[in-house]
DNA sequence: CTCCGCTAGTGCATTCATTCACAAAGCCGG
DNA sequence: CCGGCTTTGTGAATGAATGCACTAGCGGAG
């Protein structure tokens, strides 16, 4: 390989946004590996865990640098360093949620998320009733201190879970705040503040895609219509 | 067009993956121009509406046939009964849920899928404390009743939201129930069973996925490395 | 030291998706 | 009835992603 893992700072080889998609799922399977003890991993097998192809493993991998031993494999423990730190999960990051309802609660103490570096360290709700209660070790703040717990605390990333009407002002009052990343959701498209990155999660989205194939299955084999 | 909207079955042009994933935005969007009392749509304000561009927007809808009239725009009634019969929405979807923890309650009490045409019409768990306990209008069954449950109910759709370690075991078996299509929110990789459309939900991939961009924004920032 | 087996890394062809840009086509005002 | 305005539908160009198939290179056996 010509470009050498750049002593200072960082390469800057503009990462495919696919191959990003699937770091998560390397990311998974490499710790899962980790625990299991294994100190290589062969591109075959860590497309069967992630459920790809291993030329795709591989091409994915080499965007990042030469991780690997031919004829061996790739070092679990380096390339689970590696993508960590592309991942920039070598600290916790710290999130807020917004909107606590059935969703955000059980956003809040869904354990998952620590264990994968993230950590929701605030939330807030504009309903008084919320605010003041106690979900695990986090108490629900009032909408208005959104700003100064995002400045304290550092959080970069922040949680909507509101109702679909407010998600675009809560948007945007994340922004002011300084957030820099934003999952959104709820189910509407939200225009991303300046600087703000938005990923959109739509449940219902999903039943729609498989409702759509499921109906293309089944009306192919109604090829022949009934009798 | 050279196409006919096929008087008998469906027609069967191949629609591309991008486009499916791309349905529920449209059919959001019109259902709101819709209640928002509007009788066309152009692309153009589809596209605004969808966060997409407006070529696509075209594109896209062209696939299922001729819906728009040219100097117009398209019929928002017309085009919206024809998303909803290609996603198969012109009746409800029945849906089991399997693991009522924190992310299943939610699942079951949120009434926006309703809206969208999917209802939740059972949910089991394996922990007997968690059988017979009642969330809105459902309770909660045993695992053995799956089978019944989706037989006689003609259910189609799973959710998994089950810890991961039981998730491969829970797609087999509602494999084996009949069910055509699953929503997985565990985190791993599940091997579909035949037959079995699978798509995977993972919340915390999300956040890495954002941590990434984050990270890569930052580090394009500090170019030059602080005095 | 050499040769063999294995697996990473990658150039290339192919397929899939996006976008541009323009002709075809409906509407409306005069 | 005609001509201008608008917006669709789509061919063709471009770009992204995939997957094959080959080469380079390491490790281990003999
Ligand atoms: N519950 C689910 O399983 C589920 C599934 C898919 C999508 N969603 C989406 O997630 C969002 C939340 O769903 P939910 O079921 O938790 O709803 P919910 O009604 O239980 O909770 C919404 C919460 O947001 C708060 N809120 C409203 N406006 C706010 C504002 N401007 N600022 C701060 N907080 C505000 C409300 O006080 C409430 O506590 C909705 O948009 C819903 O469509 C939920
Ligand atoms: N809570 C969240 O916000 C959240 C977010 C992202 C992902 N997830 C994922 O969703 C899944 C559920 O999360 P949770 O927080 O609700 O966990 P949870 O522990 O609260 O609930 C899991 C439930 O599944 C049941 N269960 C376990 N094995 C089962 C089996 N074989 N058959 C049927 N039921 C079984 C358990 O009895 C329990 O009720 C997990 O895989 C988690 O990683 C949850």
């Amino acid at each position: 390989m010509s470009d050498p893992q750049g002593q200072p700072g960082t390469p800057r080889p503009q990462i495919p946004e696919a191959t990003v998609g699937r770091l998560p799922l390397y990311h998974r399977a490499l710790i899962s590996m980790h625990q299991g003890g294994n100190d290589t991993v062969s591109s075959e097998q860590l497309a069967e865990m992630a459920g790809v192809n291993a030329a795709k493993v591989r091409k994915d991998l080499s965007y990042f640098g030469t991780y690997g031993t031919r004829g061996v494999g790739y070092d679990v423990e380096a390339l689970l360093g590696e993508i960590r730190s592309d991942l920039g999960l070598t600290s916790e990051w710290k999130c807020v949620l917004v909107g606590v309802g059935n969703l955000g609660t059980a956003l809040i103490s869904f354990a998952g998320f620590r264990e994968r570096g993230f950590h929701v360290a605030a939330a807030v709700d504009v309903d008084p009733d919320k605010v003041g209660t106690r979900i695990g070790e986090l108490v629900v703040a009032p909408q208005s201190s959104l700003e100064t717990m995002v400045r304290d605390e550092g959080i970069a990333i922040g949680i909507i879970s509101t109702i679909p009407a407010a998600a675009q002002e809560v948007a945007d009052e994340l922004g002011r705040c300084g957030v820099r990343s934003i999952l959104n959701f709820a189910p509407t498209v939200i225009e991303a503040p300046e600087g703000v990155l938005i990923r959109n999660v739509d449940l219902a989205s999903e039943l729609e895609i498989l409702a759509f194939h499921d109906q293309r299955r089944s009306s192919a084999r109604d090829r022949r219509p009934a009798v």
